[in-house]
DNA sequence: GTCTATAGCAGGATAGAC
DNA sequence: GTCTATCCTGCTATAGAC
């Protein structure tokens, strides 16, 4: 299914170059100057191929974040496909798609201080990200835990569990400044699987069981 | 104890606004026009008081921010002054802390997003939040919650469980839109208190007891 | 200490040649 | 589609009158 139209490469080079910038320095702190610059790129091609700064935005979060995102919900798609997984599977699935789920560590950086940026200063990018990505994650947790909880947990409360996992593991990818002050850990490939242990124990610890009893 | 020289009026109100802005649109985001004109004051009394914008944003986690945050610290200080406190009424408090320390909501926002943007792109400031906040509020988190844990829980493990509480407490402050848009829930008294004993009673089933048990 | 005026530069966006 | 040239606004910072 591959396009036989190549897209085009400024446009690519753009959103890739504006990606990395808007991730590093936010909005505002970024020029439509610099970005075009690192992209090899005239000063007028942005308005050009997106018509304004804030429509490059956007189009990162559309043509790069969202599909990226999309592609770790197909993880948890895969593992209910294959029935109901135990609360430890679907913890650590998930937990190890966030730590593990890109091609390299840049692109991992890159996703995790957008989607923190947004989570800053709300925008239009916002709720695409809650309706397309957020929401769906919680619905297909939430249908997949509902099983393993006691009867009298309301949806609610599994809402506040799934947000006390979710947090950890964005935590412990963006805050990373933070916790390599107070750790003196780099985010080498051991540390990373420690932090995946380490999320997953914690929040199957938390996790009030019930229904059927695994292993 | 109190001050018989009053300090600069316009100077405090500079500061007063400088941390509205800068926390709602981040450092890049604001001018300084904007900053003078929400004060009453004039363009030039940024340089005059502080120097130059940047000087002025970090007078602002000075003065304005660290105080605040050493005010939360001092309660986990007043409640080891008591005798070593059950992990629950560790937990509690430094959640609740986090939730109420504050004059009111507004403060407690911006309180949030500053550190949270200041995490998002680190700058000078965030070696001062570590050093100065952090680190001390994990010390004696760590010193209270040791005796509790069994023996072979190494210091590291111990640290990373804390920042499994405390990245649950910053998340549910700054992350408000995206809970709010998934929950429903407005940030009320009554969502507040729901929240603070969520995040005490998850945390709570999530560390591994040991050493004396309590009640 | 406060205000005016302005230097000096960088910002986003656009029109029009090629 | 790309590049040049340019508009005009906004920016930080400073010098100097009061």
């Amino acid at each position: 299914m591959r396009q036989t139209t190549q897209p085009d490469p400024t446009r690519e080079r753009l959103l890739d170059e504006a990606e990395r910038l808007f991730a590093d320095k936010g909005f505002a702190g970024v020029s439509v100057r610099e970005i075009t610059a690192a992209a090899g790129a005239h000063l007028s091609a942005v308005n050009y191929h997106f018509g304004s700064k804030h429509n490059l935005y956007l189009a990162v979060f559309r043509e790069r974040w969202l599909p990226r995102a999309r592609r770790i919900l197909e993880r948890l798609d895969r593992l209910a496909a294959r029935g109901l997984p135990r609360p430890e599977d679907l913890v650590r699935t998930i937990t190890e798609a966030f730590f593990s789920g890109f091609a390299d560590d840049a692109e991992r950086r890159r996703h995790h201080q957008l989607i923190h940026r947004e989570m800053c200063r709300p925008g239009e990018a916002l709720s695409l990200i809650v309706e397309e990505v957020t929401r769906p994650i919680f619905d297909r947790f939430r249908r997949l835990l509902e099983p393993h909880l006691p009867p009298g947990v309301d949806e609610e409360e599994v809402t506040l569990y799934i947000f006390s996992v979710i947090c950890q593991v964005l935590f412990f990818n963006f805050g990373r400044p933070m916790v390599t002050a107070l750790t003196g850990r780099t985010y080498d490939e051991q540390f990373r699987r420690l932090l995946v242990e380490h999320i997953t124990r914690f929040s199957l610890r938390a996790l009030p069981r019930g229904g059927e009893e695994d292993s």
